[in-house]
DNA sequence: CCCGTACTTCGATAGTTGTCTATGTTGACG
DNA sequence: CGTCAACATAGACAACTATCGAAGTACGGG
């Protein structure tokens, strides 16, 4: 049923290039190295048709989707794998072929690094 | 000479229509008029030249900066100009000119919402 | 073996964006 | 009032991007 709570949370991410990335934004400046690696995943997030499918990914259940549960975003449906292509590049999603379906799920170790990025200093 | 640690932490923000904005991408599908609300802020932060500046800003003694203290990214100063307006207009960073010199400083509520839209699913 | 479904890739196109130089504005200081 | 410094605006242009329809690929079923 659901092996909703088996997701891996803080993995390495070797695979392709996502790593931890970066410190807080309000810690010190980026370099210019570290601005160009956390601003293409922002520019990822950066669309309303891919924030839309993401969260629609993010949200399923089983933290996973076939691209036909989530194409209703209101574009065509080669726009809609333009899209999860552009997201998969980011590193922010990776996707499987079962049978018929290609599955997308996020990848959370990204996700928790952009939050990282976001963090407000901790007012001590 | 530091008046540092009075930043207004979580403001209703209400001046231009910052707002809130949002769920955590992982909680349901967003719509797409949070979607747009979003993708508005995260685009502001998706080009290296932004990131880099708005860091500065953020990292700044203070939590400010004027523009000559954060203008060395490599581009020309009307360019340095152009992105602390598009980082105004997502909400991010507001202005004041103080004599000579304009002081921009980041908007710790939309930063904060941001943050929460990355939330992780508690995993409980 | 053929067909239908699910999805991706291909070209084309209109719109957006990052960058520059040139010019304008605003304030401080003689 | 004139001038200089800090910053913003205007206009132009190359590069990128979101979108579409059409064609391609992969898989399962009869």
């Amino acid at each position: 049923m659901s092996n909703v709570k088996a997701l891996p949370l803080l993995e390495p991410a070797d695979g392709q290039g996502v790593a931890p990335c970066c410190p807080p934004l309000t810690e010190r400046p980026m370099t210019a190295q570290e601005a160009e690696t956390a601003a293409r995943m922002f520019k990822a997030l950066g669309d309303p048709v891919r924030l839309r499918l993401f969260s629609a990914v993010a949200s399923h259940e089983g933290g996973e989707a076939c691209v036909c549960d989530i194409s209703d975003v209101g574009v065509s449906q080669p726009t809609v794998s333009h899209h999860l292509k552009k997201l998969k590049e980011a590193g922010l999603l990776t996707s499987e072929r079962r049978g018929t379906w290609v599955y997308y799920r996020v990848e959370p170790s990204v996700l928790a690094a952009m939050g990282k990025l976001l963090t407000l200093p901790t007012a001590a």
